[in-house]
RNA sequence: GGCCCAGUAGUUCAGUUGGUUAGAACGCCAGCCUGUCACGCUGGAGGUCGACGGUUCGAGCCCGUUCUGGGUCGCCA
């Protein structure tokens, strides 16, 4: 007895047709449509073909299978008497001779069928996942996933790019998300650390003088899942270039990722190069997010002047921005129904007020602004029919607020939004230093790393006073495609002294940047080359190219949203004696 | 950690104002059917209504607690 297939389930076409064949696959379905006579479904990774019992024999042991038994057939393909246009092999069938259980499936009813696996409770689909994965609809996911990945490869590879792999078990990185900390065995009381990104390494690497790296990184950070964000571990196309700045950054991924986005994504049009670049707070002006979605034709506008003194509470002494929807044909009743979501998403309530046919100010708060109601015509360009929604608060919260709001409204209005295309932009100019919400003192706005535009001038003059460290930017910038932050980079700060003052006007010091960062600034100071990267997250752009809205569905073996995996029983505990080996002296197990 | 939503048959869901024996579809089992392809027809089995407590003559439904899952805010250099 062999198990060697001599074709498979989506390859045999009516020029096989007598041909003597052996497939192996799934058992899909078997249609009994009279007595010892039954079409069987065979389905593999390639297709489906169907099989034709006959035999009374053999009817009697195909009946006897469950559903999903991994089966091998032998027999003659033979033309179809009634054809399915809609199958790829549904000219012909096979008249089996002989059926090979393979392996049985002992479960007369599965946790759920097979090809509506997607509508199934998510939890289940999770510990199933090899019955999910069976579904070709699920599958082809992952399948696009690898597609992608090989494409990004060769691309980059294309560029220049060499791949090197970065150590996984590293040390604990002292800024950014929590670490997965690994206790070590043979040193009592110490930690390696699995890398939230190879950050230094590819730093090391351009001081090392490989001049363009690339890697497709397993990144490990220990914070809560989202819709567009898996707990634990995602993969990121990782990449730095030696001698470079910002523009040439631009230039690879502007050559790289339109081509990928076009070929493989579920809509057919990418923008193309250059992508458009929008500094930092002229984003979180005209679209109330760092993360604009550029297919949404709607911009937010400043009304704080213009309804100071409209008497409504929730304006007075706040920002109030205005998003003006022209064509608005919502009712009252799917209004409330946006800004309940706005409220969700925001945590800030939304307002509003339409401009009707009749050019009246009407529902919403119009007994409030109707009395401005010309200035409100010219100052927001009012036209017959519009619909105003308007966010209020500090200026952060009621620019969030707006773009959540405009989100909303473009995925509302059909006019005001092409859903079927990939806009990407850069958001470039990011502010260097922030003041903490918490500590009230001045800190790093996103890393430390980056090169602050000025450079050690700027620095130093903020130091004395001369300059507003806030007003300072960082030659940092983020990669957006259709409201999903695919990426951050930045052109790398590689100057030991320039990396002092930085850490000095947040309050540390040499000392500190030594303690934190000793590898990188030991290696700094022998003669670093200026260096720039950027690293997109894998799983978003596969999600964006797969028109998904979990990321779950692209990744091939997902935790859920609690970093557990529930097939495999992630995390899970483990002998007495293999904490002892790891000098860990309490299990810790129950709840407090 | 906060907030919101959900939990009823193997699966997806319905279940009216708190009132008789908790329903449907798919799946499963049995029977019929020789050209089906989401096959069709007939019948059947299948329920701790997530758990615990409370209100009530009576709870799937109301109240409280809790567990599980999802979303969201915090968080994610």
């Amino acid at each position: 007895m062999t198990q060697d297939r001599t074709h498979t389930c989506g390859e045999l076409r009516l020029s096989h047709v007598g041909q003597k064949v052996r497939l192996a696959g799934f058992l899909e379905n078997m249609r009994e449509v009279g007595q010892n006579f039954a079409f069987v479904v065979l389905r593999d990774f390639y297709g489906t073909t169907q099989i034709v019992v006959e035999d009374a024999e053999l009817f009697r042991r195909f009946k006897e299978l469950n559903k999903e038994s991994a089966v091998a057939v032998t027999g003659t393909v033979r033309e179809r008497a009634s054809k399915n246009p809609k199958q790829a092999t549904g000219d012909i069938e096979v008249v089996p001779e002989t059926l090979e259980v393979l392996g049985r499936c002992r479960h007369g009813e599965l946790p759920f069928e097979i090809n509506r696996s997607t509508q199934a409770d998510e939890a289940l689909r999770l510990k199933y996942r090899y019955l999910d994965l069976r579904n070709p609809a699920v599958k082809e996911n992952i399948l696009l996933r690898c597609r992608v990945v090989s494409a990004l490869r060769r691309a980059m590879e294309g560029e220049g790019f060499v791949e090197i792999t970065t150590p996984i078990l590293t040390v604990s990185s002292p800024e950014g998300a929590r670490d997965y900390l690994v206790p070590s065995r043979k040193h009592p009381g110490k930690f390696y650390a699995l890398p939230q990104a190879p950050q230094q390494f590819k730093q090391l690497l351009m001081t090392a003088g490989f001049d363009r790296y690339f890697q497709i990184a397993p990144c490990f950070r220990d914070e809560d899942a989202r819709g567009d964000r898996s707990p634990g571990e995602f993969y990121q196309l990782d990449m730095e270039m030696a001698f470079a700045g910002q523009e040439d950054v631009f230039a690879v991924l502007e050559r790289v990722l339109p081509p990928i986005f076009a070929e493989y994504g579920a809509y057919s049009a990418a923008s193309s190069a250059p992508f458009a670049r929008i500094p930092y707070t002229e984003a979180m002006e005209k679209y109330g997010s760092d993360k604009p979605d550029l297919r949404i034709d709607l911009t937010v506008q400043d009304a704080t002047a213009l309804l100071a003194g409209c008497g409504f509470g929730p304006f007075e002494g706040n920002t109030v921005k205005a998003i003006v929807v022209t064509d608005f044909s919502g009712t009252r009743k799917q209004i409330d129904g946006l800004c309940a979501e706005v409220e969700v998403q925001s945590g800030e309530k939304a307002y509003w007020f339409r401009y009707d046919e009749n050019g009246e100010i009407v529902g919403g708060i119009a007994k409030f602004v109707q009395p401005l109601k010309e200035q409100l015509v010219s100052a927001l360009g009012l036209t017959k029919g519009c619909f105003v929604g308007l966010a209020a608060g500090k200026k952060g919260a009621a620019q969030k607020t707006a773009g959540v709001l405009r989100n909303k409204l473009g995925n509302f209005c059909p006019n005001h939004m092409d859903r079927e295309k990939y806009e990407f932009c850069w958001i470039v100019d990011f502010p260097m230093y922030e003041i903490g919400e918490e500590s009230g003192e001045l800190e790093f706005c996103h890393n430390p790393f980056s090169m602050p535009n000025g450079g050690l001038e700027v620095l130093q003059k903020a130091a004395t006073g001369e300059v507003d460290p806030l007003t300072i930017t960082a030659f940092q910038y983020d990669l957006v495609c259709n409201g999903v932050e695919l990426s951050s980079g930045a052109v790398r700060n590689h100057d030991p002294e320039i990396m002092i003052e930085a850490f000095q006007l947040v309050g540390l010091g040499e000392a500190d940047v030594k303690a934190k960062f000793p590898a990188m600034y030991n290696a700094f100071t022998y003669g670093a080359p200026p260096h720039a990267g950027i690293a997109p997250g894998v799983d978003r752009m596969v999600m964006l190219l797969a028109g998904t809205e979990s990321i779950r569905e692209i990744i091939p073996f997902p935790m859920n949203k609690n970093a557990q995996d529930l097939m495999m029983g992630a995390p899970g505990t483990v002998e007495q004696k293999q904490l002892d080996e790891l000098h860990i002296a309490c299990t810790a197990t129950e709840e407090e």
